[in-house]
Parts: structure tokens; sequence; C-alpha cells
DNA sequence: TATTGTTATACTCTATAACTATA
DNA sequence: TATAGTTATAGAGTATAACAATA
């Protein structure tokens, strides 16, 4: 895991010295029975992992998930994306505007209701969330590797249950 | 700003909302082979039921994870505390005033080193810390009982092997 | 020179309220 | 009345840089 190559903008001065330190052993105390310090540790860890991967692209987490919604589910609404992906609709307006001058969404007007867009990938778009794909993969595969498989799989079997009924 | 008397167990409108809506299908296209995506979305319910369920203390998972790192290492320094939880060291100073400012902790002078400082729980952030954590008690049982026991040892083992090793 | 705690700034994200134009 | 999108604001939390005191 530390013979990757770094992105250097990745990296602070923090991270750089914490490596240098040899460990403390300091008790977590109950902490070590909570699923969720863990779990949140975990997800800092997968998303950190995602931006550097992403870097060169410049797009962040919400942004590829907003573009990969939008993408398999043209002229969605903001509401409806907005509550699939748990995003608050007024944080939305500010991730599509973002997209939007980057070149790579557009808001049309609905058919059927006057107050709703449409939400669709410009072609830049479409090409931009091929590529990102094609990074995103390569992400997955890192974690798969950490992880290894069996937990991988547990993991995600286990994640996918709980989000199709919450 | 509103002066309106915060509860965060109080349900937004936008949650009331939701729930009564019924669920369109929407594609989550490439999100569903990603584990970041679920384990973001899962340990996003873990924090708010945490929030809600010591709401009453008004203590939030990184104000908790503090108290309950200096309660079982009295004497620690802030940069040592900051790298066990990886919190930035920076950010730390603000939990740590407002902890202080409630009289929960203390910033004792170190013996060896002066620009150092050990710290403590005051005799009413100890027992406060106990009380906290019957409430996370709570919580994880909430968690247990959401995930099943078998998803959640499998879950647990998985985050602290990766937790232990990072 | 390096580290500890601190202050400061910029940015991301969450949460909430209020407004407009439609329905 | 309610909903879709928008604007605005407050507050976490992350990331980073720089500074004084001390090592």
């Amino acid at each position: 895991m530390s013979d990757r190559k770094l992105d250097p903008r990745a990296v602070s001065g923090e991270a750089r010295a914490g490596r240098r330190k040899e460990r403390k052993n300091v008790k977590l105390g109950a902490l070590d029975s909570h699923l969720g310090y863990y779990v949140r540790r975990f997800q800092v860890w997968v998303f950190q992992d995602f931006i550097r991967t992403l870097a060169s692209a410049d797009i962040r987490p919400a942004q590829y998930s907003v573009l990969t919604v939008i993408g398999a589910n043209p002229g969605l609404s903001q509401s409806d994306l907005a509550d699939t992906l748990a995003i608050e609709r007024a944080r939305l307006v500010h991730v599509l505007d973002k997209l939007e001058k980057r070149g790579f969404t557009e808001r049309h007007p609905s058919p059927n209701d006057r107050r709703s867009h449409a939400l669709h990938l410009t072609p830049e778009g479409q090409k931009m969330l091929k590529h990102l794909k094609a990074l995103a993969g390569r992400h997955e595969a890192h974690l798969i590797e950490t992880l290894g498989e069996d937990n991988y799989k547990s993991a995600l079997g286990i994640f996918r249950q709980f989000g199709d009924q919450s």
C-alpha cells in the first residue's frame, strides 16, 4: 500500500510527518467496540483514495455520483436525483452549476412540468463519464486489493443489502 | 439566524416529505459496483443514529471519540490524540476549547515537555463519559438490530482489521 | 532544525429557512 | 396548499500555511 505512486498534492505535510513517527500505543477505549468508528475511518480512506485516483480529472465523489446517475437516467429531475443520492436539493444546485459550467451537464425544460428540469449529459459529459468510470475502476481494484477479495465481497453484500432497505 | 430551539432529533420537513413519497426507481448505474458509495451511505446513517441517540447530552461523534480516548489515556498530548483519531491538530484545538468550556476536559502542563499539554477529564467529564457510554451502547444495540448480528460481526471484523493496519 | 499548540483561511458538505413560479 | 428549483446562512469538518515557544 505504501509503494503506490502518490499524487504530491494529496499528501500533506502532516501525513508525511505521521509516516515518519513510530506509532504510540494509545488505547481506543470504548471506541474499539463501535462499528461506526471503524466504518468512518474506512470511509475516509476510501474517499481519499477515490479523490487521489480521479485527481487528474478534478472530479470528487459527489460529482462522480451525480454524473453517473444522470448518465443512467437521462431526463431525471433534480428532486429525484437529490432523493436518490441523499443530497440536499439546495446542495445539488451548486454541484450542477459547477458541472454545467464545465460543460458536462445541461438542464433542459421538462416536457410535463414547467417547474422541473430534465437533466442530461452533454456529449462531452458522456465522454468524461466514460473516462471517469475507467479511473474509478482502478480505484475499486485498489480497494479489492487492500481489503482482500473475500472481505470486499462480504462488505459489499452487507452494505448493498442495507442500502436497498434504507 | 433562527432563534428556534434546535432539537437534532427533530425530523426536518425534507425528511418528512421524503417518507411520504413513493420511491421512484432511479438506476444507480456504475455506482452499484462501488463499495465506497454504500459505505458512505451506511456511515451517514450510523452517525445520524449516533447523533440522535446522544442528542440529550449534546455530544457529537468527534467529541465522544475525544472524551473516550482521553478517558482511556489520561495525560495524553494533543498531538498524540490527533494522530490516534486522525483529526487535524488545528481542528482538535477547537474541539478541546469547546469541551473545556463545558467543564469536561482540562489541559495540564506536561511534566516532560513545556510545549505540550497533558489532557485530562475533569470529575464532571468522567461522569459525563460514563453517561455517554450508556447512551452509545444503546446506539450500538440499535445498529446490531438493524444490520443483524451476523452482518454486524462480519463488518466489525473486517473494518477493525483494516483500522489496525491503516 | 523540528515539534507543539495555536491562529487563520479556503473549501466541501450538511441542515435549514425562505422565496418564485408553477402545479 | 404543495412541489421544484433557487438563494442564503450557519455550522461541521478537511486541508493547509504560518507563527511563537520550546525542544
